[in-house]
RNA sequence: GCCGCAGUGGCUCAGUGGUAGAGCACACCCUUGGUAAGGGUGAGGUCGAGAGUUCGAUUCUCUCCUGCGGCACCA
């Protein structure tokens, strides 16, 4: 007998080899018709796996967030089965669970088309319909090789070839199809239920790895309930109408075309925005000890295969040869520019740290695939800095640093970040002790910054290890933003030093950081976070006036050169438009403030106004409406 | 870069082997209307680029460019 210890703390006594279908039956009948798993000792497990020992075990019912990991796992198994019903010729590799349902890839000649997802959903519901039994067995290592060689299953042979020795292959059947896989699984197909949806097609290498074959990817979302399921098609659709880059076309802020592939031609109203992140960050860094810089755009060849570039960052780069045959690149970086500074001139220990910043326009050959709207470009403007510091400094200036890229979302509105500790990639410069020494002095730091990080192995810069921050939106999407470098390498190749106390030449620490990143993403970002809604201090174009009538034409001047005058961006609409037009206009272009001025406001020198968002308005004198917007349209910084 | 899909007036989209249409936007006219679309008239397109098939291509084929969804890569 074996001693079975419930969630509650009760224990039971049952024969060793139970199931925990039998104990869910032990306890009632309706329990072991919603029990779809159990987890043993934390571990989850089929409901019919026989437990041998003494242990704590809960049961999973099918309403519980863990079995939703079930559903998404048998719904890729169930997809994978339809796919080799429906075309034969196919090979299955893998299909995992991923946030928000599954994904299987298959190796095929032809390509699947969009139409033949409405095929194998329907085939799913079929095979879900009929309700076979998940079977688990365990073969041996041969056993399995054979049967999947036999089947032509090349991917599958591989895949047992990497199973570990000291597992077992198990093998899940459903009906007449199995499959290699882990476990655990739902009792039977019909659990699945009908709460998915095949989503979109979509090539993925084997293994992730661009080497190998491209492979047809078939996603899909999977819910317990048909509410679940409803939630989340909607979410997608609220993702789709905050997308930047119809929101950036809509709203009249930047576009982009075909000669200029990856690069942002801003328009008045986007670069207005552009303009008020760097006014906001100049007066950041200015608080934070931090001096401006500039520096070339175009630099020779032979100052990028000084500091690495050439070498381990090449295929990113543009370059141009000058009628004299001289090779420049465009800088892909600011640092060996501000290297430049740092080294122009004798620095002594006593000047340190020196931080230097530049709002600096980087050009990055990127992948074409890789563009995406203002996320991803080709050329983009970093708040890049590089701080020179002492050893002895590089703690103190890794808080600080950190502090103000907290302080700094804080004021946009994003909380909810994750910070990313990137270390020694394959590609890089340097010594293992040069790179033993930065990531234990950033780690070290942090550390005493009392930042949770989470390690993201291999990712560092070529150069140093790197913080990562990821930002949360408000739908819950993560953005990479601000990184913090430490990079004992490349002053040391420029030849970069100081003076010390004890006269000796010294090589100083650099610290590379972006706080917002790229300028263009963090628009981006911006955009997608407040639905393209700004904040009154970071709207394009704050207030508009609208006369209803013509009559009122001039005092509607007034009134916005009222607000011109404070400092607010404001303009009239004088067309000869109904306001129904007007305000519906204006308020799709989600100007912040309608500012509407009839006979009634003209006689008394009043504004009717009427905030984005909402039907109210409220009445009030010319001098106290422009006072409150003044007010409320100050930089959070400015509070 | 790789796989798949797409590219028609400023925007959203319809359509055809015999050189194109709608709505919105735009211009002009009428209308002066209190908080999400008043009415009329008009102008606007070498149907992404190049090549091929054809008597004839925006439509079929190929190549390229750009975009979209992923993968890979990354701020």
């Amino acid at each position: 007998m074996i001693n079975i210890t419930f969630p509650d703390g009760a224990i039971r006594e049952y024969e060793q080899g139970i199931t925990g279908f039998d104990i869910a039956a032990s306890i009632s009948k309706s329990l072991s018709k919603k029990a779809v798993a159990v987890t043993l000792n934390g571990e989850m497990q089929d409901l019919a796996e026989p437990i041998n020992a003494d242990a704590n075990i809960a049961l999973v019912l099918r309403d519980d967030t863990a079995a939703l990991e079930l559903i998404r796992h048998d719904a890729a198994h169930v997809m994978a089965e339809a796919v080799q019903e429906l075309f034969p010729n196919t090979q299955v590799t893998i299909g995992p669970v991923i946030e928000n349902g599954f994904y299987y890839d298959f190796a095929r000649d032809e390509p699947f088309h969009a139409d033949d997802l409405q095929k194998i959903e329907a085939r799913m519901r079929q095979i879900i319909g009929r309700d076979a039994k998940f079977e688990k067995e365990v073969w041996t290592r041969d056993q399995a090789k054979q049967y999947f060689a036999a089947k032509g299953e090349d991917y599958k042979v591989e895949l047992v070839d990497a199973i570990p020795e000291d597992e077992d292959v198990k093998i899940y059947k459903q009906g007449e199809w199995l499959d290699l896989c882990r476990g655990p699984h739902l009792p039977s197909t019909g659990k699945i239920g009908n709460n998915f949806k095949l989503m979109k097609l979509a090539g993925a290498y084997w293994r992730g790895n661009s080497d190998n074959a491209m492979l047809q990817r078939i996603y899909g979302t999977a819910w317990a309930s048909e509410k679940q399921l409803k939630q989340y098609l909607f979410m997608l659709e609220e993702a789709e109408k905050r997308d930047h880059r119809k929101l950036g076309a809509e709203m009249n802020l930047f576009h982009f075309q075909s000669e200029a592939p990856g690069s942002v031609f801003w328009h008045p109203k986007g670069w207005s925005l552009f303009s008020s992140l760097i006014g906001y960050m100049r007066r950041k860094q200015t608080a934070g000890g931090y001096l401006e810089v500039n520096t070339p755009d175009m630099l020779d060849k032979g100052l990028w295969e000084q500091s690495g570039h050439w070498e381990k960052y090449g295929e990113n780069m543009f370059t141009t040869t000058t009628p004299d045959e001289r090779v420049f690149a465009l800088k892909p970086m600011n640092c060996p520019g501000h290297v430049q500074i740092f080294k122009n001139g004798l620095r002594s220990y006593k000047e340190l740290p020196i931080r230097l910043g530049e709002f600096g326009k980087v050009h990055r050959y990127e992948p074409s695939g890789a563009l995406h709207g203002l996320m991803r470009v080709r050329s983009f403007t970093q708040d890049d800095a590089h701080v020179f510091c002492t050893n002895e400094q590089v703690t103190e200036e890794v808080i600080k640093t950190n502090e103000l890229i907290l302080s700094i979302y804080k004021d946009f509105g994003f909380t909810d970040i994750r910070v990313k500790f990137s270390d020694r990639p394959e590609k890089r410069i340097g010594s293992d002790e040069v790179w033993d020494k930065s990531e234990a002095a950033l780690k070290n730091a942090i550390t005493k910054a009392g930042v949770d990080w989470e390690l993201n192995e291999g990712e560092g810069a070529f150069y140093g290890p790197k913080l990562e921050y990821v930002l949360r939106d408000a739908i819950g999407r993560d953005w990479q933003c601000g990184t913090l470098q430490v990079d004992l390498n490349l002053p040391e190749r420029f030849g970069a030093f100081y003076i010390d106390k004890d006269g000796e030449k010294k090589t100083p620490v650099m610290l590379h950081r972006a706080m917002f990143g790229s300028l263009e993403r963090f628009v981006g970002i911006l955009i997608e976070h407040h639905a393209g809604a700004f904040p009154l201090w970071l709207a394009p174009q704050q207030v508009v006036v609208c006369p209803i009538v013509s009559d009122m034409d001039d005092y509607a001047i007034e009134v916005r050169d009222a607000l011109l005058a404070a400092g607010i961006s404001a303009e009239v609409d004088l067309r000869n438009e109904k306001i129904n037009y007007k305000v519906r206009e204006h308020s799709l272009q989600k100007i912040p403030a309608i500012f509407v001025v009839g006979g009634r406001e003209k006689e008394n020198g009043t504004v009717a106004i009427r905030r984005f968002g909402s039907k109210a308005q409220t009445i009030l004198p010319l001098a106290e409406a422009v006072t409150s917007i003044v007010l409320e349209a100050r930089a959070p910084d400015e509070v």
